[in-house]
DNA sequence: GTGCAGAAATGCAATGGATGCAAACTTGCA
DNA sequence: TGCAAGTTTGCATCCATTGCATTTCTGCAC
């Protein structure tokens, strides 16, 4: 990796920071393009040389997500169920992202529930993400699974754990701690997916 | 109904048409508020007391849909099973309303599979209307349902149906056939949700 | 018919995100 | 060292959206 490329993927990672920052400290509308970009040293112009929009820098990793889930499918057991490997993929996701932990996650998920803007652009990642997945299940089970039953199965298991999800924040409000969330996912999955797995 | 409020309704409608054909003209990104507003021969100002954003144009009627799944749910048979009562309110939803045939809903349709902002929208309208529609069901069956297992229920079968609106257009582009595409989403649907309905 | 209170429309100015453009820089490599 | 390619930046501009103050209705009371 060349030094232009390292000094880049600095200055990406300190914009990152610096919203985060200033989203915590002065909420994420009241924080201006202007404001972080000032605060990590470059030029506001520059600012959409690193991110497309203001809430792309909420989710910069996005792939690494949607890859770990492809991998799961990728590594399947020759014999497994559609429905056994899709399920594991989701958990996959759920669990071992650091996506829990992280300072940025926590951010994320409150602003995904309270600002409209933000809550607009996850759920776009999530409908791609989830297009996705689906071509990979329908290649890896081309004689069982057509292209259009394969997203309708892959929209039904992220649909499920979604709306669980979001149920359980509306009843219990948002997770104080990580352990709390991660436990919130799991019973919210295992209640959406329990269809599938008896 | 006043006066005023029949004024009122009239100059909606007026917007909307006026926006549906300058869209349709021109294209989405390159129709300003401002020529919408003076094409429905009002301020550009007064444009946001009747929208509250140029998305918004394309949703005006959200309502009149999420009470059409409600009151399926109303007036369900008393011992019906939920999923049964559900699949009915959606395919009451994805029937009747005139959905595939009003010029505005397929320009909307074609807009929201093209332009960023307009799918985000549509993505949230939907996303709220399930939360509504699970309270509903929820409430509709106290004793087997929990708000939690409801959400699960609803995203399941909401996702289903969506990803695999969602594939056919990918594969077949928009549809030329109304009667074809419906005979596809059941039969897909159909199989993402056997473990729900048997 | 006149006048008033509340609702609606409007103009104006300002904010803030986003983009195009061209000039000033940097870095990698010959 | 010096050029080509990739970056950064300032500047001007567009456009959605909002706040504020002003003006124009409309419904109703007298």
């Amino acid at each position: 990796m060349s030094v232009r490329d390292r000094k880049r993927a600095r200055t990406r990672e300190a914009l990152v920071a610096a919203a985060a920052d200033l989203f915590e400290r002065r909420g994420y509308e009241r924080t201006t393009v202007a404001d972080i970009a000032a605060a990590a040293d470059i030029g506001t112009r520059t600012f959409f040389s690193y991110f497309a929009s203001k809430e792309e820098l909420l989710f910069p990793e996005t792939d690494a997500r949607l890859r770990a889930a492809l991998k799961v499918i990728d590594e399947r057991e020759p014999d497994e169920e559609p429905a056994t490997v899709l399920l594991r993929a989701l958990r996959r996701v759920g669990d071992d992202s650091d996506d829990l932990v992280s300072p940025l996650a926590a951010l994320r998920l409150r602003l995904v529930l309270e600002v409209p803007a933000v809550r607009g652009r996850a759920l776009q990642i999530q409908a791609d993400a989830q297009k996705e997945i689906a071509r990979h299940l329908a290649a890896a089970y081309p004689d069982r699974l057509d292209e259009v039953t394969a997203a309708a199965l892959v929209g039904a298991f992220v649909g499920a754990v979604q709306g669980a999800l979001q149920a359980l924040f509306d009843r219990e409000g948002r997770p104080e701690d990580a352990a709390m969330l991660q436990d919130a996912v799991r019973r919210a999955t295992a209640v959406a997916l329990a269809p599938w797995t008896t």
